[in-house]
Formats: structure tokens, sequence, C-alpha cells
DNA sequence: TATGCACCCTGTAGCAACTACAGGGTCAAG
DNA sequence: CTTGACCCTGTAGTTGCTACAGGGTGCATA
């Protein structure tokens, strides 16, 4: 497929495919003798695997880093397992962050379906993480 | 308390709190005799939220939305409906995807945990969104 | 009293991750 | 054989920070 076909199933910019080749994620697709890009699709499942794990706040580093989870077969056990499980770490946070803003909003939007207008608390919902009060406790 | 402080309890750079004040997403704090900027724990709360937000994948923009969700006391319901329900699609989308990631991160450390070295499937996790694949199913 | 030193202020410039042209080539349809 | 939709490379702009430069504040302490 052309890349113009990629990038729209994907719902990505053609310039950010070619963004994504040159940052080293995407690897060179072969080329038609026109010199147009040519992907097959191990390159549409990668950038699938890209742009939904950016949309998840994984900067392109991190992102290089989980494919090379899976490109690199013969790395030691240790190592994938040390990356997997930082990952699975800030992933497990995420799921936690989102699932009270899930909350929040669901409140928000039933109060309304009843007409109550209730103020929307959704701020409280992802307040300071335990750390540094500086003492006064509530 | 001053800005350091304030960086300090959410984790963030003390410019990152200027550049948010700049952008409208934190209110302008009270100032001392010194014109240092003070900041109450309304300032920390709404720093945390924005900081988490903002982790989660959604764009400036979309946090001021959502900071506006809470701040907006009289606007109407209909409104408030629109704007929290297609936030709440996005985060459950978000929610599904981080999941699938968990499922595979976690199957790659089990397999680790036993030797095995399983080959990481984490890409196909967050494959291509069903929309147009151009005919030639599975 | 002064002299560090850590912190604050307002700029402006740089970096990451796109996004949008400019200027030009390819190719199927009419 | 031209017209329109697509592709190419390259560079410049945008967003969301991040890092100085150049200067003021405030408290400890010599």
């Amino acid at each position: 497929m052309k890349i113009g076909e990629l990038a729209k199933a994907t719902a990505t910019k053609v310039e950010t495919v070619r963004f994504y080749e040159k940052a080293g994620l995407l690897p060179p697709p072969a080329r038609t003798d026109a010199n147009y890009r040519s992907y097959g699709p191990a390159h549409l499942q990668r950038l699938s695997f890209i742009r939904r794990a950016r949309d998840l706040g994984f900067s392109v580093d991190a992102v290089r880093d989980l494919l090379a989870l899976a490109d690199d077969r013969g790395k030691p056990c240790g190592a994938v397992d040390a990356i997997a499980s930082g990952h699975l770490a800030e992933v497990e946070r995420k799921i936690a962050d989102l699932s009270a803003m899930r909350e929040e909003l669901t409140r928000v939007i039933g109060s309304c379906r009843h007409n109550t207008v209730a103020d929307c608390k959704i701020i409280e919902t992802l307040g300071p993480r335990v750390a540094a009060t500086t003492e006064t406790p509530a």
C-alpha cells in the first residue's frame, strides 16, 4: 500500500508517517520504481500501535522502547522483564487515573440527566499525589 | 505557598507552572510585596489535575475544556453533558487500550518468570481500528 | 552590616513531536 | 497530452514545554 492509504487507515497525516520513519519508529519500506514508499500489513500494524500508544501519553522514546520489546527476539529475559515491568506500572497508574475521571464524568452526566446540575468535581479526582504537603493535614 | 513549593508538590518545573499561567490553565495567583507568586490549596489541586490529565494524553485544549466543566457553575446542563460525554467516550477508549497493553505486558513478564521468553505480541494489542482495510479480509 | 546562597522575577531562545507548505516528479483518466 | 490526485525531499511553523540570561529578594551567618 502507498503512504496515503496507510495514513488514512491509521488516521495519520502523511507527513507524520514520514516523520516516524525519520525518527526510527517505522522501518523504511520498500520503494516502487517511481520511488514511492510501499507498505505491507506489518507496517500498518506497527503504525497503528505507535499512534495509539502516543495517544495514551507515551513519549516517542517510550514507544520506541515498547516496540523494542516486540522486535528484539534475542534479548535476555531479565532486560525484557525490567522494561516491561516499568511500563506495566505506568500503565496501571494511567488506568487508575482514567477510571477516576470516568467515574466523575459519569456522575456529572448522570446528574445532568436528572436536571440537578451537580457541580463538577473532576479536578478533585486527580488531586495531588501523596508526597510533600508541608504539614497541615485536612 | 511559593512557586517552588507548588512545583515540587506536583513534580512540575517552575517554568512549566508559569507557562500554564500564561496559557490560561492556572489562574494568576496573588503576589507578595516582593512580587512573588503566592499560591493556595486550590492552585495545588488544579495544577495536579492539569499534570495528570496531560500525562494521560489530553491536549492542553482538552484540559482547558475539562477544567471549564468544573469552573463554569452557570453553564446549561446540555452543554455540560455534551462536553462530558465526549470526554467520557475518549476516556473509555483509553482505558480499553491501556487494559490491552496491561494484559500483554503481564503475559510477557509472566513468561519471563518461567524463563520461556515468549515473544512479545504487544504491537498486536493495539492493532488497526476497524475502519477501511481496502478489501482483503483475514 | 555585608555577603553569600537559594530562591523569585521577566524575558527569549531552544527542543520534541508534529504539521504545513514550497517546489517538483508520477500516473491513470479523459 | 493535459489535468488532478497523489508521491517525493526539504524547510519552516506550531505546540507544549524546558533552559538560560540578566536581575531582584530574603534569610542566615561571619
